[in-house]
Formats: structure tokens, C-alpha cells, sequence
DNA sequence: ATAGATTATTTGAAGCTTAAAATAACTCGT
DNA sequence: ACGAGTTATTTTAAGCTTCAAATAATCTAT
């Protein structure tokens, strides 16, 4: 097309020349802005509504799954939190009375955390409301929009993970 | 179409009895899960190889697209955390030799904070780096993908927004 | 059985984060 | 010019979070 003395296009110098990533780089931005929007009205009200902090309340979320409780190491993976944050989280949930903690009767280093009745009955009544609020989120997506971006996020995650794991190629 | 005695219908119900909207709330899980792993990633390298925090990375970023510099009440507004919260760490980026600050001169209560030139080059090296891994967290995803999801994206931002503005309704 | 490796949890130090209250400077209508 | 209201920032207290080191219990391969 041109005569100028350009001497490699794009696709030739990729690899003298980094790419550019800005695209994905946004992507990223947008999917944080979305996260960090939410994230922040749900903290506001569950602090305004029910005076609990969110990560109470996720502690709590994966407890009320696990009717026969979890110890701090599955609760560690599944919130992707370090253990010494765990450990004072459960710490100040259980001095309230939310929590129980007791050995496990098959591993002596292992601690079972369980939702007491009372941290129980105050996590469904928060969720619940808790519930609406997300929906209220996503409330401009259709339902083909809902769907679309559950795969791509899953698609995402996938990726991510990959791209996190090993590093072995 | 059945004529069993269900009284009412999905739609007629919507009032008394609360809709589900668990499709809505793993949409919401699987969003932070994305969000939480990239973001965890980032962090661990960020400190690895710079021995850099993400929020002084973040602050960094913001700075870097503003020459002029920017207060720490736009900062506040763009990085979309508290007042204080910028006030310590720009206080120990400054401390370090990364940022100026110096007294607004048509706004004597307004501080402006930009990057010294340490900052920019250590900056821009990391930006650099920090931009290939984000691509490669998105690696698995074809051009036609990423599309959609920005597009989504956009989509929420915009519900939840609209969900936590006013209220006003 | 026992040494060495692994796994579960706690502790300690540093830094991040928020909400709420306090301080200081600006704006606007009179 | 004055006072009321707004805006920019800092301070404080409490809690969250991570990383790294320490402790304790378990597992594994001799």
C-alpha cells in the first residue's frame, strides 16, 4: 500500500515490539469497577441494615452450607483469604456467639467451625435480604445478557486459572 | 395448559412470596470469584518481582495518566476508596520518594499529588509487566469473547450504578 | 519406630480500609 | 462583610489482610 520506508508491520515486529494489551487491560479495569462497585454498596448496607461487616457475612455464607462445619483450612481455600485472616475472623464471630469451634475428633491440629443457632437464624435473615439487593444489581440484564456473561465469566475463570497455576507451560 | 389446583402463578406470587433470585447471586460469586483470583495474582507478583503493594500500584497508575496531578479528592473518587484512606498511603509513596505533593494554588485546603520522575520510571516498568499478565489472565478468551464481555460489563456497570444511586427510584 | 516432610493453625508486624468526627478553607446569598 | 452551608483533608479507632515465622500434629518411607 505505502511506499514509506516502514520497514516490518505490526505482525513482524511482535516480537522486538511487546504487544499492545491495552484491551485486555481495560477488560480487567471494568470487570475490578463492576467487582469494587457492588462490593462496596453490599458492605454500606449490610454495616447500615444489620451492623455486620462483609466478611462476617461471607464467613458466614460458606458456614451455612456446611451444615457439619469446615475447618479454617477448607474455609481458606474456598474464600481465597490467608489462614492468620481466618483465624482472628473466626475469633471475634465466635466471641459474639456466632460461631462454635471445636477439635476435630480425627485430626488434633485441625479446628471444625460450625454456625451456632443464633449465627445461624441472623445469616438467613441478612441473605435474604441480601439476596434482592444483588438482583437488584444485575436487574438491567435480560436474561440472555445473564446467561452470556455467566459463560464468559466461567470461560474467564477457567483461563485465569491456567494462567495462575504452575507456571509450567 | 395444567389444571391442577395451583392457585396461582409464578407472576400473580411475585408479590407475596419473594422471588429466587439465586441465579442472580451466583452471578455475582462467580464475578468476585474472577475479580478475587486475578487480583490475588497481581498482588503476589506485584510483590515478588517489585516489592510493591497493589494499592500503591493502583495510586501509581491513577498519577500516571495525570501529569498535571490530581487531589486526593479525585483520587478518592476515581480509585473508589475513603478519604483516609489515601491520605496514609500517600503519605508513605511520598515518604519513599515516589510522590510530590504540594498545596493547591487556587484551593489552599486541596493538596496536589503527582509523580516524581523515580515514581514514573518505576512505574512504568511495572505497568509494562503488570499489562502482560493481565492479557495472559485472559488468554482463553478469542477477540470475538472479549468483546461481549466488555460490552457486559458495560451493561452492569451501568444496572448497578443505577441500583445504587439515589434510590430515588 | 523414627527422621524428614507435609499439613493445620497461630502469632506478630506492617500495612490497608472504613466510618465517623474534627479541622480548615471555600462559596454563596444577603 | 457576615454566617450558613459545602468541600478537602486529616485524625482516630476498630477491624481486615497479608506475609513470614513459629508451633504442633500428622504422614511416609524406610
Amino acid at each position: 500500500m505505502s511506499e514509506h520506508a516502514i520497514p516490518l508491520d505490526a505482525e513482524t515486529n511482535a516480537v522486538a515490539m511487546p504487544e499492545d494489551h491495552r484491551d485486555e487491560l481495560r477488560l480487567w479495569l471494568r470487570l475490578l469497577t463492576c467487582t469494587t462497585m457492588i462490593e462496596g454498596e453490599v458492605r454500606r448496607r449490610l454495616r447500615e441494615r444489620f451492623d455486620v461487616t462483609l466478611p462476617r457475612f461471607d464467613l458466614m455464607a460458606q458456614l451455612d452450607k456446611a451444615p457439619d462445619g469446615m475447618t479454617l483450612s477448607d474455609l481458606s481455600k474456598r474464600m481465597m483469604v490467608s489462614n492468620g485472616n481466618l483465624t482472628g475472623l473466626v475469633e471475634r464471630l465466635a466471641a459474639s456467639g456466632h460461631l462454635d469451634r471445636r477439635t476435630s475428633e480425627t485430626d488434633r491440629r485441625a479446628q471444625v467451625i460450625s454456625l451456632t443457632e443464633l449465627g445461624r437464624a441472623e445469616f438467613r435473615t441478612m441473605a435474604a435480604e441480601h439476596e434482592s439487593w444483588i438482583a437488584a444489581m444485575f436487574g438491567d440484564l435480560s436474561r440472555r445478557d445473564q446467561a452470556d456473561l455467566m459463560r464468559l465469566l466461567a470461560k474467564t475463570k477457567m483461563s485465569a486459572r491456567r494462567a495462575t497455576a504452575g507456571e509450567e507451560s
